[in-house]
RNA sequence: GCCUGGGUGGCGGAACCGGUAGACGCAAGGGACUUAAAAUCCCUUGGGGCUAGUCCUCGUGCGGGUUCGAGCCCCGCCCCAGGCACCA
């Protein structure tokens, strides 16, 4: 600590055994935090809440930078809030089930409980050691039973209300290793643990039926989100997929039965010349039944059902069909239609059946061409008519209607709505909406989630568990089957169970566990009460502190979880458990943590501690081979591009890496990882460290000036109005916009000018002016690196506990200058700068301005044409 | 192909309502301190030019336009990233 004698020492140069060590100092303020429980959330009606949630993470085994960046956007805005005076929720837990776990125990030999709850412990200590200021009573995983009991209560609600049902559905199948796959477990078709190739197979799966909210998320999705990025709900207007447009029945030729199509386009009814139905479609086998089709049509269909989805949705999917041997009529044109199925056609979308119109749809063209079938032309362009033999690919703008009888002459949008009217006043058709968006299948073949709380009984059928049975408990003692097939079939004491319909005792349970999607689409609520154990959540505390204010997390959820989790919220809705129907009113995305790659010619991808030297002269630590750099890319383990937080952690200490990363990019861009960039914010710390401890025994003792302006003259002037401009910069830029990168900007401006100022000292007031600044530097940085804040605050003589300091505010008195630089262009460009007193009127500025030399060199000998002048900005003289 | 973002010094990025382009940091160079180094503190740093200034000129992906004035607005392109993509 400084000396009385040491004031009257240059200030340079003094205190040259001050330096900062953050190790001691982190330890030392996050045992505060937690032996005060200076965190702890409690519900108070008579504060405003701010619920801030970052997105929860999956217990991999360690944290990585992506987790460092969210987690600390997030704590520096709860911290924030918290200093505003808000009453902020906070709270952290574990998305704990998932693949993971059991691809780990089979490869480690251990349980995946054990696996989970061991990684749980690590990265919970990893992100103490971060600081961050989460209540951790509220802690909860999703992988104890009672967590997930209340996800199986609701899903027994759903059940009662319709909301769930079970239907056939293909999955993932490889018949090597006799189990279900999931979607990153197939490897370009092929089974990613023993490289055979991946088939599909029918099983009977649990659905939740998302799609009879479809029109509401979609409309709220406008309306309601404004607090989210314009990208995600785009994104999810998209993945929701409203379609407008009709259904239309096509009468088969020779039997009494129809055909219905959904089209978007009826006012192309005229030119359909064939019809596609989807491989599944249940006519496709019934139509080619006795022809000389029925074969080859056969024969179409099982290779399609033995095709892998990801190769039949792959970029150049060649089109492909065959004749079903049969015909149907269009009931406009009555045109006699040949009846095809082919590839592209989906029995999950529509009716499966697709009025096929070659003029005007780009697929069906390219299908008619390689098929030979006919092609009419219904809409001409509004100048000049198309030949429908020199056409090359559809017309597919908009137009006018031809060969479409009583509406020929009619403009296409109009004759849309004038054909949907004929169809619905002659009943061959009507009006109708489809999406995109499919029902939420939610069976996951697999051990290691909630499981289903339902009862197959052979006498009684599907049973749900009694809601007094509930938790149905994932059973721990299971083994591992080799190759990821879920033991719980083989478990006889989980699969025996009583029907509680009619006791039977050869009732099987459910052996299918939930997506891990269900448990992340309610956690939020859950934290609000995470001990109450009478029901999901304590409808009280939901009430106060939902919805979510702020929510922050990756951009790759902002589909698949972010849409559920708003389902979730309606279904609670509607089951009256909550009040509203958006539970994230404020949304932010944060980007990538990204980083250059590096490779060596033998050795493949290096990870960064693989390569020695600097700039584009690396080489490689094992063979000493010339290291080739590659661009910036997302961090990830497979390209080795990644750096490890709990080194940096060791190295630098928490409030380091937290500055680093909100100072090198705002936070929705992405962020390119820079070990200088570290250490110049290493520096910028220690610097700030050094400026509070060289200045303490000036300082110590006195207090900050909060008074006017007024009296203030020179560099003491300067300085304070240097610190609340501070303030006001500081404020904004985390308020309004998270721009966290600028708002540290702003701060190490303050810290220069108060090395700049040194001869504050000697001014009237300029011990306060000068404690007022430290002090701000201080107060603003709490939020952004809250161990060093804390332990400055106290050396400047305050009790323990910047968390809870109120926020400063900015006195707009403060931030006037008494001149005003004002700048001067001639036609535009900058030609000179005037200095005026601030209270100068507009007229002698703008003479000041005429007569300023650098002015007159440019408008000598021409005619003045105008004077543009912008109050205390800018004359512009056009000459 | 469609829908979003984005393109600014050697680099990350600033520029808030159309008004001084390049804040802040990194890197680089120079100086001070030191026996020396590290650390620290100070200075310089977009390109070009000359008469060396309180100077001129070019410059925010490219080409046009609106405006007294455009990185920012409008029209037409190019490139990069992300998302969707046989959805009838």
């Amino acid at each position: 600590m400084a000396q009385e004698g040491n004031s009257n020492r240059g200030l340079k140069g003094s205190f040259m055994n001050e330096h900062y060590h953050p190790k001691p100092i982190e330890r030392r303020w996050q045992d505060y935090w937690k032996n005060n429980k200076i965190f702890e959330a409690r519900e108070d009606p008579s504060r405003e809440k701010y619920y801030l949630l970052e997105m929860f993470p999956y217990p991999s085994g360690k944290i990585h930078m992506g987790h460092v960046r969210n987690y600390t956007i997030g704590d520096v805005v709860a911290r924030y809030k918290s200093m505003r005076g808000f009453n902020v929720l906070h709270p952290m837990g574990w998305d704990a089930f998932g693949m993971p776990a059991e691809n780990a125990a089979i490869a480690n030999n251990t349980h995946p409980a054990r696996w989970t709850y061991e990684n749980i412990d690590f990265m919970r200590r990893q992100l103490k050691s971060m600081g961050f200021s989460y209540d951790w009573d509220r802690e909860l995983a999703t992988c104890r039973p009672e967590y997930y009991r209340w996800e199986q209560w609701l899903f027994l609600k759903m059940y009662e209300r319709g909301m769930v049902y079970r239907k056939e559905s293909e999955v993932n199948w490889c018949e090597t290793c006799q189990t279900v796959l999931a979607n990153e477990q197939v490897e370009q078709g092929l089974c990613w643990r023993c490289g055979k190739e991946v088939g599909s197979k029918k099983l009977k799966q649990w659905f939740f039926k998302i799609t009879d909210y479809a029109d509401d998320l979609l409309e709220h999705s406008d309306k309601l989100l404004p607090g989210w990025p314009e990208k995600v709900v785009t994104m999810q207007k998209n993945w929701i997929g409203k379609s407008i447009g009709a259904r239309i029945l096509f009468p088969l030729a020779d039997r009494d039965f129809s055909i219905e199509v959904f089209t978007t386009r009826q006012d192309t009814v005229f030119g359909a010349t064939f019809m596609v139905l989807a491989p599944e479609h249940p006519l496709v086998p019934e139509l080619s039944r006795g022809t000389a089709q029925e074969g080859e049509v056969a024969r179409f269909v099982e290779r399609m059902a033995r095709q892998d989805k990801a190769l039949r949705t792959a970029e150049d999917y060649e089109k492909e069909g065959v004749f079903v041997g049969a015909y149907c009529i269009n009931p406009m044109s009555g045109r006699r239609m040949p009846v095809y199925t082919a590839n592209f056609a989906l029995m999950d979308y529509g009716t499966g059946a697709v009025m096929s119109v070659p003029t005007h749809d780009q697929r069906d063209f390219e299908f008619a061409k390689k098929y030979g079938l006919d092609l009419v032309v219904v809409i001409d362009r509004p100048d000049d008519s198309l030949d429908a033999a020199a056409m090359t690919e559809a017309y597919t703008e908009d137009g006018v209607l031809v060969n479409s009888a009583p509406f020929d002459g009619m403009g296409n949008r109009d004759a849309m709505e004038a054909i949907a009217d004929h169809l619905e006043k002659n009943g061959i058709g009507s009006r109708s909406v489809q999406f995109r968006l499919r029902d939420w299948g939610i069976s996951r073949q697999r051990y290691w989630g909630a499981p289903i709380p339902m009862v197959h009984c052979p006498a009684c059928g599907v049973v749900p568990v009694r809601e007094e049975d509930l938790p149905v408990v994932l059973p721990e003692d299971a083994d591992l089957l080799p190759g990821g097939k879920s033991p719980l079939t083989a478990l006889e004491s989980f699969m025996k169970t009583s029907c509680p319909a009619c006791g039977s005792e050869d009732a099987r349970r459910e052996t299918d566990t939930m997506d891990t999607f269900v448990e992340s689409s309610w956690y939020f609520e859950r934290y609000c009460s995470p001990h109450y154990h009478q029901g999901m959540f304590d409808t009280r505390a939901v009430d106060y502190w939902m919805p979510v204010d702020q929510y922050i997390g990756g951009v790759e959820h902002a589909i698949l979880h972010l849409l559920y989790s708003r389902y979730f919220t309606r279904v609670l809705k509607d089951v009256g458990l909550v009040k509203f129907k958006e539970p994230f009113t404020r949304l932010l995305t944060q980007g990538m943590v990204c980083k250059e790659t590096m490779k060596c010619a033998t050795h493949g991808f290096l990870f960064p501690e693989e390569a020695q030297g600097s700039g584009n002269e690396r080489t490689c630590v094992k063979c000493g081979g010339p290291v080739e750099i590659g661009r910036m890319e997302k961090m990830s383990k497979s390209k080795k591009n990644v750096v490890d937080p709990a080194r940096l952690l060791e190295q630098y200490g928490a409030d380091t890496v937290r500055l680093f990363c909100l100072f090198a990019s705002p936070p929705e861009r992405d962020l390119e990882w820079n070990e200088q960039g570290v250490d110049g914010a290493s520096r910028f710390l220690n610097r700030v460290w050094r400026m509070t401890h060289q200045r303490l025994a000036e300082v110590s003792g006195v207090d900050a000036y909060e008074g006017s302006p007024e009296a203030l003259k020179g560099d003491s002037r300067e300085l304070y109005r240097k610190t609340h401009d501070t303030i006001r910069r500081v404020s904004t830029d985390i308020e309004d916009r998270f721009h966290f990168n600028t708002a540290v900007s702003a701060i190490m401006e303050l810290v220069n000018e108060i090395y700049a100022r040194e001869n504050v000292l000697k001014a009237s007031r300029g011990r306060e002016i000068l404690k007022k600044a430290m002090e701000t530097v201080v107060v603003l940085l709490a939020p952004i690196v809250p161990h060093m804040a804390e332990e400055l605050w106290e050396a400047l003589g305050h009790e323990p506990g910047i968390a809870h300091a109120p926020w400063p505010e900015f006195r707009q008195d403060a931030l006037a200058t008494r001149t005003l630089t004002i700048v001067v262009q001639v036609n535009g460009k900058l030609r000179s700068r005037l200095t005026v007193d601030a209270d100068t009127d507009e007229e002698s500025i703008k003479d000041h301005a005429l007569e300023d030399p650098q002015v007159k060199r440019f408008i000598e000998g021409k005619t003045l044409r105008k004077v543009i002048y912008v109050p205390g900005k800018l004359v512009n003289v056009v000459v």
